[in-house]
DNA sequence: TAGGCCATCTGGTCCT
DNA sequence: AGGACCAGATGGCCTA
């Protein structure tokens, strides 16, 4: 796959998470996330992000103060840098009319900035997982679309969409021709510029990445994008 | 080097 | 209250 996984240099929560002093309530309630998770590999990341939030430990009350968790430049390293950068402006302006800290982002009562950092934390590490299952129901419906591989490389993830939307449309109308009926959709200039090509050859369908081992489907007309 | 695609972080909002 | 979901922002990687 062309997008393999790899280490990103934001991808620090694991290791920081070991270097945090973890409160009690976190190891009690965190519950989930601990095993087998993809971020196993970022162990052996460089310790500069703990370097960083080592930082911010220390650092505590002047987050508190500003209420952010930006770096405020005590990073001398690119990546620490990254990992801190400046956030966008626009969430100032969202229209949470109940906000309950005033002008600024909400901001817990008796949370301490340290408390605030590990959820944080942990709320990246859940987004994280949440974007991976993501990424792995993408990866299935890849093999369940019949499609001819471009440049040896896997469909993008609009790609993947699109195709099988035109995919369940050309079904559709196989369907309806079975039937005598009239095909249901119609694959014109204003459908993105895409059409559903059905690939006759064995060959060609060979060519598909299709589940080899022995997976249920059968063999089935492909589409192209 | 620009553009496409991606992973991740982040804060707001919704839902339970 | 906390987690899920969402979208914006950002930087890395790859290719034309």
């Amino acid at each position: 796959m062309k997008w393999s996984p790899k280490i990103h240099p934001k991808d620090h929560t694991t290791a920081a998470l070991q270097e945090l002093e973890m409160p009690q309530w976190a190891s009690n309630e965190g519950g989930g996330s601990e095993a087998a998770s993809p971020n196993q590999m970022i162990l052996c990341y460089d310790d500069q992000a703990s370097e960083y939030f080592d930082d911010k430990a220390e650092d505590a009350d002047k987050i508190e103060q500003t209420g952010d968790f930006y770096d405020s430049g005590s990073g001398s390293d690119e990546q620490v840098r990254r990992v801190c950068r400046p956030r966008r402006t626009a969430a100032s302006s969202s229209s949470s009319g109940n906000s309950s800290s005033g002008p600024g982002r909400r901001r817990r009562c008796g949370v301490s900035a340290r408390e605030r950092n590990l959820r944080r934390l942990e709320s990246n590490e859940r987004e994280r997982m949440r974007m991976h299952s993501l990424n792995r129901a993408f990866e299935d419906l890849r093999r369940v679309i019949p499609h001819v591989k471009k440049d040896n490389r896997s469909l993008s993830k609009i790609e993947t969409l699109t195709l099988a939307k035109n995919y369940v449309k050309a079904l559709t109308n196989a369907i309806c021709t079975m039937r005598g009926e009239v095909p249901r959709y119609q694959f014109n200039s204003e459908d993105e510029n895409v059409e559903p090509v059905f690939v006759i050859s064995r060959d060609q369908e060979q060519n598909n990445n299709m589940p080899s081992d022995g997976d249920t489907e059968e063999s089935v007309p492909s589409v192209c994008l």
